[in-house]
DNA sequence: ATATTCTCCATAAAATTCCATATTTTACCT
DNA sequence: AGGTAAAATATGGAATTTTATGGAGAATAT
């Protein structure tokens, strides 16, 4: 395998089974398994019909960032409601994560579902609903294309 | 081989076999390995019917540019939309990447596939539709008068 | 005991590595 | 400069390994 870049990347679609199993992306294995992750943390989106995952560390700068901000503000609430929602899972032998019931719904996942790569976290769609998500998301980035702007990374890595 | 510039120039067209293996230009592959790239970032173009490519140092850039604005900004999902779309391609031994499926269509790529180099990073197109693009941009420059500013690059990484 | 969850195994599909060869480029010698 | 040998490149195909996925059996809890 190829020494993976260290950030979550492309888009997988892989099916789900009936007991609700489902195969993580064997790169985004190894990206885990390089962040030393033991499981992943799910949780749903609040902004979008989609679960937001990452490896178990990014859970701790998201607690972080709730003692960093007002304590009443929408924000802080949004960000304690992911704690509340949130689940570690862990993924088995085979690669699979079981992806519980409310999640599902959430998500509108059924047969199958979509691994976003977005890189330090990801999202787990229903493949459905991502397609139009991505039009939309594509649609709006061509018309304002000029504002793609990155940051030349000074080193960045540990 | 000359002294290697370090920069991706000039147009070369290699063919792609029937599982969508197809040569890096071994000039871009010693671009690569002077960036100390394991492989390359492939993603479909906003603007065109082809895909851009870079070094995977690149990517890293991009996430690290989500998380330095607001998550939940249109501009965030812009550069999210990127990752999402790329793939991080490796280099196999004889020199050739694979041009996922959904790449090759959005290029319009059938037998053979043209590298265009374009500095900092690379474009593959699809040779008819590159040749037509081409005709087109050399057309407005002419028109416009094409001008163009050198930055008098300080120091540019090593 | 029964239902639910977790391990383990089997297989098909896909991706990766390895090998062979033709063509081109570069180096070297006379 | 010409010619020849050596190296590098591009390209096709085969073999091997990895991944995804379905199902059966073992363990655990209710």
């Amino acid at each position: 395998m190829g020494v993976a870049v260290s950030v979550f990347l492309s888009t997988f679609e892989n099916k789900v089974d009936r007991k609700g199993r489902v195969s993580v992306p064997s790169s985004f294995r190894n990206v885990l398994s390089q962040q030393k992750s033991t499981g992943i943390i799910l949780y749903p989106s609040f902004k979008h019909p989609c679960l937001e995952g990452s490896g178990d560390e990014r859970i701790q700068e998201i607690a972080s960032s709730i003692d960093a901000i007002d304590v009443f503000s929408d924000e802080a609430e949004n960000l304690q409601t992911i704690l509340a929602d949130a689940k570690q899972m862990s993924v088995d032998s085979d690669g699979r994560v079981i992806l519980p019931p409310e999640f599902i719904s959430h998500a509108g996942i059924a047969e199958a579902a979509s691994f976003v790569g977005l890189g330090k976290s990801f999202q787990i769609w229903s493949p459905e609903t991502f397609a139009k998500h991505r039009e939309k998301n594509r649609l709006r980035a061509r018309q304002q294309g000029a504002t793609l702007r990155i940051v030349p990374s000074s080193s960045e890595r540990t």
